[in-house]
DNA sequence: GCGACAG
DNA sequence: ATCTTGTCGC
């Protein structure tokens, strides 16, 4: 699939937050203007103090989860991983994959964060602009924010705030399971990141379609495919 | 100055 | 993120 490069990734980290400063005034929060069929999961593994990176999408058809299209690449990473900066390091192999992508997923769905990031413009956020489709983060861990326990049962969720201001949620993907951490990127509200996020169930804590590109990307990195 | 810190 | 065995709980 097509996208448009907004500006080089080989930057000094300086530069990559100026970057974000930046790039941050085009992102838009808004309800979706179409409704989602498709969506996708993006993901990258690598070895440990090993360059090379495996980056993986998989579309699954939000109806059924079933996979619609998966693509894989091995690339390389030249930035390091530094708190807020994590799309400087993981975008440019997840933007190859999505170039060997066939179809358009109707919104993508990313292992880290959107606007709940120092700068508001955390992975999904910047990556969303690239490609220019509804964008949301589901995160394992929090970056920044603070939250009430959200109530135990699956479907159960508290806003995180930062600076006063409603950055994402805490959502209970699953009973009595920690939650997960969802946020706006680009093209996309709160409301129907969440909604996307439960819709994507498979009975795991982790949603299908970041679950099957973290298993899609391991098995590349085993040289399973 | 002291912690916190997506993957 | 990745390295790894057993183990507690439903």
């Amino acid at each position: 699939m097509n996208y448009t490069p907004l500006h080089p990734w080989d930057v000094t980290p300086a530069e990559a937050v100026a970057l974000q400063q930046q790039m941050r005034q085009q992102i838009r929060i808004e309800p979706l203007t179409q409704p989602v069929q498709t969506i996708a999961g993006c993901d990258i593994s690598f070895n440990k103090f090993e360059e090379t990176v495996y980056a993986g999408i998989v579309v699954l058809n939000l109806a059924d989860l079933s996979v619609v299209e998966e693509v894989g690449v091995i690339s390389r990473a030249t930035f390091p991983y530094v708190p807020g900066l994590l799309s400087f390091r993981e975008a440019p192999a997840l933007l190859e994959a999505w170039e060997k992508l066939q179809t358009a997923p109707d919104a993508v769905m990313f292992d880290g964060h959107g606007m709940a990031h120092p700068r508001r413009i955390g992975i999904a956020a910047h990556i969303g602009l690239f490609i220019d489709r509804p964008s949301f983060g589901c995160g394992k861990s929090v970056l920044v924010g603070k939250y009430d326990e959200p109530a135990p049962e699956r479907g159960n969720w508290s806003p995180m705030r930062h600076h006063g201001e409603v950055v994402g949620a805490a959502l209970r993907t699953k009973n009595r399971v920690n939650p997960v951490y969802v946020s706006p990127g680009h093209r996309i509200d709160l409301p129907a990141a969440i909604e996307l996020t439960l819709a994507c169930n498979g009975g795991y804590r982790i949603p299908e379609p970041t679950r099957r590109a973290h298993n899609l990307v391991n098995a590349l990195r085993k040289g399973e495919r």
